[in-house]
DNA sequence: GCAACAATGTACGAAATGGTACGTTCAGTC
DNA sequence: GACTGAACGTACCATTTCGTACATTGTTGC
């Protein structure tokens, strides 16, 4: 979609070909990021990609040198389009429940928004991580949200809101582990239990207990009823 | 390993063919348990599974019409062996809160036990449940934990060390939450925040924390350091 | 305007892969 | 011991699929 030119704009009058690397680049890679998230990497298909693309098979190879290589980068993006949302919250102005409460949220939220990218991380798990292992970018990419988290814990436990002897580490896992759950066990839970968990109004409560049971573990006594 | 026979037992001395048809589909299953909970069903290669198995693959045509269809078999297997395992829990005659905290570490330890499964629910997800949705077999077979997750809270609830207003199904759904994710995501996790997480001493407190987690979401004031 | 390199299209190759045709052997029955 | 259907082995086929050789066109610096 991002179709005109990079630098000096050429009259693109004609039909002639017009080369744009980077946009064929990023285009190339958006339709690797469906394809991988949705059959995983020895189900998507070269070809089917190649096809889905403005460009040819020929300019997947060109720049991405290998499948494998192009999972990669695939993965890589993901990973920082996620950092990069998650850089826009502003925790450190809130008071620490709250600000924890937030991160919880959208945390859920996200994840319920972005299935491919939940996707993608399933899938890397099913190969072990070996591709994250390669990735030197998306380990960097990571530090931060421990920071965050840590922060807003250690405020919390001064102000006395929070208990103390938690790992944010471990508060880190709790806040994945429910927010993934929801999106990446979805479809055998809903089919299992005869329960519509994508609907809306469920996703909400969902989001409301998710929450809840976050605050619960950390809180001291005081910390129910909050949004 | 069974070998022998099912019937008669003949005098086994020459090296002639040996009818076996139960353990050769046995055999089949085993196998194709391994390979799509390693590689995932595009990812799993009938030939790979024919080699390694005592069997031809042939037989796996034979008996399995299908690659997909000796997919259905392998998930199906893998639900019923651990409802199996599931049945032999026996939490009526327990207290309540030691019934629940129970069956969390039940849970999270089994899951921990048999990645295989795992593996397998995470890869039928990214085939967004489809194959599941086709076996009756599977659906069947869940109906019961939810069961006695219903009765447990109940008799909770009644005792006054669990607060109301919780849904049976939502309780399973955490539990499951965390005891799944511990498994599911345990490469990347591990990776990116640097923590040997399937290390026993982890997986430890891991299980005590998770444990903790359920209780103090359905406890109302009292229920702490239980183990 | 022209060299030099980047970007792209077309066609093809070789191996892998799901699945089958066809023949053979085993085990129980009469 | 002949007969029959189930159980099994071997060889093979048709496609799919990753990847590449080679030719061609655009673009930029001088």
């Amino acid at each position: 979609m991002t179709a005109t030119s990079t630098k000096a704009n050429p009259p693109a009058t004609r039909r002639r070909r017009k080369n744009n690397p980077e946009s064929v680049r990023a285009d190339i890679l958006a339709v690797a990021t469906r394809e991988f998230s949705e059959k995983g990497l020895s189900g998507a298909r070269i070809d089917e990609i190649a096809e889905k693309t403005r460009a040819s098979k020929r300019m997947i190879y060109y720049y991405f040198t290998d499948k494998e290589t192009l999972y990669l980068h695939t993965l890589e993006a993901a990973y920082q389009k996620v950092r990069l949302q998650e850089a826009e919250l502003d925790l450190d102005h809130l008071a620490p429940l709250e600000a924890l409460s937030r991160l919880v949220r959208f945390t859920f939220c996200h994840h319920a928004k972005n299935p491919d990218f939940i996707r993608l991380v399933m899938i890397e798990n099913i190969h072990h991580g070996r591709f994250i292992a390669q990735s030197a970018l998306i380990q960097s990419l990571n530090a931060g949200v421990i920071d965050v988290l840590t922060n807003v814990y250690a405020r919390g436990v001064e102000a006395g809101c929070f208990r103390e002897g938690i790992d944010p580490r471990e508060l880190h896992w709790l806040i994945s582990a429910l927010s993934f759950f929801n999106v990446s066990n979805q479809h055998t839970f809903s089919r299992i239990f005869d329960w519509h968990q994508a609907a809306p109004e469920n996703q909400s409560k969902l989001e409301d207990h998710v929450t809840e049971m976050v605050l619960r573990y950390v809180g001291t006594d005081a910390t129910l009823s909050q949004s």
